[in-house]
DNA sequence: TAGGACATGTAATCAGTTACATGATTAA
DNA sequence: TTAATCATGTAACTGATTACATGTCCTA
């Protein structure tokens, strides 16, 4: 059968248990803010826990109570069989004709945003707030070369170390642009007021 | 008064109206494919003209329409001086305190994340996925070149250049990036069935 | 005169977040 | 004993998308 159409974050969910071993929804979390977070953003606890009572549903996971049956007792999940399959299909880009517009990497960047509407904001106001993005972004990479740190030299683990390594070029080419955005704010020419024409990417001149 | 807490949804159409002239949602949604997509992402038609009643209702906009009192007319929008002040408010990050967070970079890769969980899948698959990703890259290159080309030595629209040129850089680092996976993986020795251990950057060690 | 681009909107649904409530276990 | 961390969940809401409905205007 097809594998059903969840969203990636599902997947993302059902990956972390795709390693061995049992986990919690808050393991998951805290797993998922130390890996996932630098490629796919980390979901909410309540957004884990809902995920994971779907993936229960649909048989891809089982869980576990430590405990007796007490309402909120701790509950370690497992991955099936059936949900290692739905996974696999998944993660090689699933059975047959796959919508290439699912892959699509999706980026929302305020900063960019605020720049692309410089016009309207004081010079130095701007730059401040792109040196800003420049600090937390030199913070993330620290942070990603830290949990690359902790999986330096796992070899069983060559996948996710893969990713981090991305993350780790990702953050240092982010770093790079930041930069170059700063530049190009520097090289501007001090503002004259005018400007009367319409924008040069508007569709009216395309 | 303080900027209302609008998503920056919000603020991208406010934005894409900070520039002189009036537009119709289908233009601005026109306009939106063509720049803001590179780096925040275009918002659907019906998701714009949601936003344009409530920036009317906020009385960032006016609107008039072009015939008579029909349902349906097209409907011009134009910028208040009231949204102007608002806009120029966000532009700058805000009033005082600004909650950082809000203007943290939002990157969703599903590519990325197949490759995080590539111990599932068939080298060869996951290698023609990242290679389909760097195609797709490159063909979004060359539209962000084009529309480069449209807007280049219109000196009046700088920063929405800067934004520009910011996302053709952007876009070059990600297919270096896509290349570094894809040597990472070609590198990678074969598989060999095993692994037990936890995962390495998981809570438990860290 | 048929098809495509222009143009606006509704309905239904979903993904995802924040705020909150609750309580157990562990370490200072 | 008190605070932090572990742990699970509900409720309310919002952001955003897809699919659909409707119709005009222009041009090959």
């Amino acid at each position: 059968m097809p594998t059903s159409p969840l969203p990636p974050t599902a997947w993302a969910v059902l990956g972390l248990l795709s390693f061995p071993g049992e986990r919690t929804g808050y393991e998951l979390k805290k797993w998922a803010d130390a890996s996932l977070r630098f490629f796919y953003g980390a979901p909410a606890f309540s957004q884990i826990y809902a995920e994971l009572r779907r993936l229960e549903r649909l048989g891809y996971v089982t869980s576990r109570r430590s405990g007796p049956e007490e309402p909120r007792a701790k509950r370690a999940y497992a991955i099936t069989p059936a949900g290692r399959d739905a996974l696999a299909d998944w993660a090689a880009g699933g059975t047959g004709a796959e919508d290439a517009a699912a892959d699509a990497v999706t980026l929302r960047h305020p900063v960019v945003l605020r720049v692309w509407l410089g016009h309207l904001a004081a010079p130095e106001r701007l730059r401040a707030l792109v040196e800003e993005h420049l600090a937390r972004t030199e913070g993330e990479l620290k942070e990603v070369r830290d949990a690359l740190a902790r999986a330096d030299g796992v070899e069983a683990w060559a996948h996710p170390q893969i990713a981090l390594r991305w993350s780790e070029r990702h953050l240092l080419a982010e770093v790079e642009l930041t930069r170059g955005l700063l530049a190009d704010l520097e090289a501007l020419p001090p503002a004259d007021g005018g400007a009367g024409q319409p924008p040069p990417d508007s569709p009216t001149d395309g």
